[in-house]
RNA sequence: GCGGCAAUAGCUCAGUUGGUAGAGCACGACCUUGCCAAGGUCGGGGUCGCGAGUUCGAGUCUCGUUUGCCGCUCCA
């Protein structure tokens, strides 16, 4: 029996095999931790994504979509917290493994100078008592003298490299002034690195007139942004939500597991706007409508689990996490946090605009407060395929690999094949095909024996094999072949429609949601 | 980022003390068969991850580098 890592490391196999995922410039080498999507999963992801899209903005009124653009101006970041709190010079010790910011043991050597001072000023004042001029043995005695010159040649030298942003020379500091690290005592550091985790870019053709704008590091701010813009034009009444599906991009220090933890993702979020006082209210509902969405796909209720959030980020007042049994353990797929007004407040702040909502049946206004659904799509696709994928062992020794994906996601609804590839059944098998494929994705396979075939859908996951035969000429029935109880069934062919229909039609699965 | 391991055809792998690169599956054509991957014939496909070095000669030895996996570390 294969272990729970074989099984992912075979999933990852299949899902190049197969055309779901590759490796970003594979030609290349590759690229760290960026994926594209092939031909099978791109059709998977669209699904999940029209899944979302779908249970967001068609069962609720009160929200509207938008599709806001990746680059933004430079001081939504400084607005929403993420240039400060990410831009960081780092060192490690190579010895303990533990990560320092570069500034912060650089300001503490210079703290330690202000002690040694501050001890002799102390011994001083003891001797002298009543009549010590402090402000005179600051400045007569050696030691002191001596002191004060290396701290303010230090301080000198670390503000001029730091407003310089020169990493080599906070190194050459740190070497030159013998800092070691707390734990380990040694002086075995690394090179000093600037961990900023937003990708930049310029824009302007000149390099004078350049400005240094971001990559989006996630696409809540163009929701936030736009507050005002779609409140307005769509005349909506708080509570009300804004959706948006797209792309963000996090400059991982480490980025591993798959397209788990990639570089440049996409999330599914929804920000949702409520009286202040009502968010808790709204958070439970949230959370519960979103596990809701999940359950609903049929993987496994006991494969979702809530995780709260003990230490919350500066903008929230409350947060938890949907956690999703992956082969590695629960892990984190879609986030829900109440963000009270923190973000539209830091808008209104740095952008000098009033963001607030005339509230008609309070007669006053204020600022709302915010809810977030915060879903990374290529989380969600490797749930679904983690727990689609399967590797059975049949009757006879004969093993086949499954993905028993919900019908309604798979890549390919239903494969049409005609049994032999002569005596008509090849036209056949294309007259049945144009009465399906104008509402489903459909394949055609006349290729290998039959059992070849459909082991080749198993593997990506079609629910319906439909096989034409001589009797079919007579009869106008075919044979389906079910995907995952591989059982067949002889039905009429004017009957086939509906029956893919039923199963693989989105409007059942948004019906359970209401 | 640190440490360990790995990289040969689309996939799974073989390749001896260093001597001009192989198999099975997959893929293409034709024939055969026809309801659960396995018939026949022929064919296409690899600068052995990349770059140096040692050597008359490197898939094989050495160093560097990239990518991946595992463990630590980090994760608004």
């Amino acid at each position: 029996m294969a272990t729970q890592e074989e099984v992912f490391k075979n999933l990852v196999s299949h899902c190049k095999e197969y055309g779901f995922v590759f490796p970003s410039s594979e030609i290349y080498d590759g690229l760290g931790a960026v994926y594209d999507y092939g031909q099978n999963g791109v059709e998977l992801k669209n699904n999940i994504k029209q899944y979302w899209w779908a249970s967001m903005t068609k069962l609720h009124e009160n929200i509207v979509g938008i599709d806001a653009a990746i680059f933004m101006h430079p001081t939504t970041w400084k607005a929403s917290g993420h240039v400060d709190a990410f831009n960081d010079p780092l060192i490690d010790n190579r010895d303990s493994k533990k990560r320092y910011r570069a500034d912060v043991l650089i300001e503490d050597q210079i703290a330690k100078y202000d002690e040694k001072i501050q001890k002799e000023v102390e011994k001083a004042h003891k001797r002298f008592g009543e009549s010590f001029d402090e402000q005179m043995f600051r400045q007569t005695n050696p030691r002191v003298i001596e002191h004060q010159q290396k701290r303010d040649a230090l301080h000198e030298r670390y503000s001029k490299a730091m407003n310089a942003n020169d990493l080599d020379e906070l190194k050459q500091i740190i070497l030159d002034e013998q800092i070691v690290c707390p734990i380990s005592g040694t002086r075995n550091w690394t090179d000093v690195r600037q961990f900023n985790l937003m990708f930049s870019t310029e824009m302007g053709s000149t390099s004078d007139g350049a400005m240094k704008i971001y990559l989006r590091p996630e696409t809540a701010q163009g929701i936030f942004v736009n507050f005002l813009n779609v409140q307005k034009t769509g005349r909506m009444k708080i509570p009300f939500g804004i959706a948006q599906i797209g792309k963000a991009f996090r400059n991982e220090i480490v980025a591993r597991q798959f397209v788990f933890r990639m570089r440049e993702f996409e999330q599914m979020e929804m920000q949702f706007f409520v009286r202040p006082g009502d968010e808790m209210r709204w958070f439970d509902f949230w959370k519960q409508f979103r596990l809701k969405w999940h359950k609903a796909l049929g993987l496994g209720d006991e494969k979702y689990r809530f995780h709260d959030h003990e230490k919350l980020a500066h903008y929230a007042n409350a947060a938890t996490d949907i956690e999703f049994l992956m082969p590695f353990g629960f892990k984190e797929v879609e986030g829900i946090h109440s963000r009270t007004d923190f973000d539209l407040s830091q808008h209104a702040k740095y952008s000098g605009k009033k963001i607030e909502y005339f509230d008609p049946e309070l007669n006053k206004s204020y600022t709302p407060y915010v809810i977030e659904t915060s879903i990374g799509v290529d989380r969600m696709f490797l749930s679904v395929m983690c727990s689609a994928y399967k590797e059975e062992q049949l009757e006879g020794g004969d093993s086949r690999v499954v993905l028993s994906l919900p019908p309604v996601l798979a890549p390919v609804k239903a494969c049409v094949m005609p049994l032999v590839r002569k005596d008509g059944l090849p036209e056949k098998a294309r007259e049945v095909m144009d009465l399906l494929r104008f509402d489903f994705n459909i394949q055609y396979d006349e290729k290998d024996s039959i059992g070849k075939r459909y082991r080749r859908q198993d593997a990506i996951g079609t629910p319906f094999c439909i096989t034409i035969d001589h009797d079919t000429l007579d009869d106008n029935c075919v044979t389906v072949r079910y995907r995952d109880t591989m059982k067949q069934d002889r039905i009429a062919i004017s009957e086939l429609h509906e029956l893919v229909r039923s199963q693989c039609d989105m409007t059942n699965l948004l019906r359970k949601l209401i």
